[in-house]
DNA sequence: TAGCATTGCATAAACGATTAATTTACTATT
DNA sequence: AATAGTAAATTAATCGTTTATGCAATGCTA
């Protein structure tokens, strides 16, 4: 590996100090009475020479990098995908870096990565916490390190968050199927004590209670981790009583592409003998036998407001707790 | 934020030099000779002081920060997320982190994500390498940087890759139409001069002229960064001529994704009126009216894979250039 | 022409770790 | 008792930056 060039090659090559160099790109040669001939000389050089700064050195100087730590429960999932994408892309454009971390909704793993980034120096992290990561959070926010919860957030904490109105949207989702006549909706949901996902079951239940539908035992719960069986089981459940559903509700994506499949392969055809909506854009969604319907998060507006809200905080220190409730769509509704 | 602990702060608690603690840290008592009972302190008291060791400072010192720099060219596509996921979780198990970056397939942007990873002093590069990306390559592989070049490669380029064998694959993917019935054939595939576009084309045409059904107007070759309308206008050619094909080839997943979206726009039934194979798996291909059949990478073997080779070259230095082509599966297929 | 400000640059410490070289204090050997 | 050997720690240099401070040389003022 060729050797890099640093600060003190440049000053060598021109016989000046490093300082002198430093201060020159860093565009600090006024304050630093730098002439200008010689700022000029050492600039030529330094692109002649094909020198970079070295983000470590610096970091480690300056006490900060640049950088936002972005943890996710899972990057490979279409919806976390995206919205790092368009977090990297906006963080890029305002000169920071981004580096993306995976807990798998896993807290010990969360934990880990929070730590980590922080050995990475990142200035501040925006989080997707996983279900009772609390504690990790929690750290994180009283000892000052700027954090943005994205997607999720825990009522004991009162930090900045960015997120979509969850009750409103699952309502609206719900009414959505009432007003395509369903009369006996079921919705299936992670079991998780984290807001976002009780007010996409309130929001639910607060629909049908208004229309007099409500059914406590049309709500299935599935864990994570078993997410494939739990789903089977849940369709099969809601399908197989004696008052069997016409119409679901399916509290996220991976939710949505599993029931959607197990759905398939019992032959109920969607929309006709079964009507669905479910969260979060997927490109399955628009391919299926009938578009499916589904709540579409803004992912893009998400991305830019979490950035700018963790940026403030890396750059002003100073900020009331921001808390960023978003409006979001429904889309592939039939006309 | 609170002040992070040094190895300095150890050292003072205790009273010793951060030289020994640091020894002791990293697990070089014997070689530094420092005393059981010391080090045991120590490690007791790095524990209750929580400290942790700040990977820049490290990096600088060594020359080396125990992470790998891996460039996709859009970690939202369904098949380089999966893969950016399977690269991390297998170079997590070996201690390694992985910093992702985007080029959108645009080449400067990869020479400055090369440029960035670099200054962040990545020990060595994944690369999904841009169309024309091969001079930024070249330098890298020039100045001995860790390399390995995934998905796609450089004929020129003597480095190591690790792909699937295009060639073939899509040969039995086009063998395929040609079992099911399909008399007329299409291809839909990026204008590119990258060896694995062009072996998919070549293996595509070999099938062909192995039966007599060769027709160069059926190839439809599209733009990355037009790719909607390019393949709108294709299928439009490809549907309307005196002999319209009745199978079609997506090399890519997101022209299969794409195509499949105009299709049924266009209300062509698959596969009554039209049979189609896609390239890389999506949760659309599972959904869609009936499932579509479609090149299955195996994406866990080819990040394992890339891991283990760039991990080689950094930790041996010498290795000879090592070439990993897989097959690939063909799956849903109708039974 | 002494005094003072300004210009133009150099010096050196610091960030937090690693590690070769050195020092100190014993113990063992002859 | 002198010497050598070893165990246990310290010292100090180093990685590549940034930046407060220092120090000449020059210009300006009175």
């Amino acid at each position: 590996m060729m050797t890099r060039v640093s600060l003190k090659d440049i000053a060598q090559e021109i016989g000046v100090s490093n300082a002198t160099v430093s201060l020159v790109l860093n565009g600090k040669e006024k304050e630093g009475r730098v002439s200008k001939e010689l700022a000029e000389r050492i600039r030529k050089k330094a692109v002649a020479m094909n020198y970079h700064p070295n983000a470590m050195a610096r970091a480690l100087r300056m006490g900060s990098s640049n950088t936002i730590g972005l943890i996710v429960t899972d990057s490979s999932n279409q919806f976390f995908a995206k919205l790092a994408f368009r977090i990297e892309e906006y963080a890029d454009s305002l000169g920071y870096s981004v580096i993306v971390a995976n807990s798998n909704e896993n807290d010990a793993k969360m934990e880990r990565m929070i730590q980590e980034l922080k050995n990475r120096q990142v200035d501040g992290f925006i989080i997707i916490p996983t279900e009772n990561g609390q504690g990790s959070i929690n750290n994180l926010v009283n000892s000052k390190v700027p954090v943005v919860l994205l997607d999720r957030y825990f009522e004991e904490i009162n930090t900045h968050h960015v997120l979509i109105d969850n009750f409103k949207t699952s309502r609206s989702a719900t009414e959505f199927l009432i007003n395509q006549g369903c009369k006996r909706i079921g919705l299936i949901i992670y079991k998780s004590e984290l807001p976002h996902m009780q007010e996409r079951r309130n929001g639910f239940a607060e629909a049908l209670k208004r229309n007099g539908m409500y059914v406590p035992a049309f709500i299935k719960e599935i864990n994570y981790q078993t997410i494939e069986e739990n789903i089977q089981k849940a369709i099969d459940d809601l399908l197989t009583r004696i008052d069997p559903v016409d119409g679901i509700l399916f509290a996220s994506n991976s939710i949505a592409i599993h029931s959607l499949k197990y759905l398939m392969k019992r032959n109920i055809n969607i929309p006709s003998d079964m009507k669905v909506i479910g969260f979060d854009e997927n490109d399955a969604f628009d391919l299926s036998r009938e578009p499916i319907p589904f709540v579409q998060q803004p992912i893009a507006e998400m991305g830019k407001l979490s950035v700018d809200l963790i940026i403030k905080q890396i750059e002003k220190e100073a900020l009331n707790p921001t808390h960023i409730e978003l409006l979001a769509d429904l889309q592939n509704l039939p006309n």
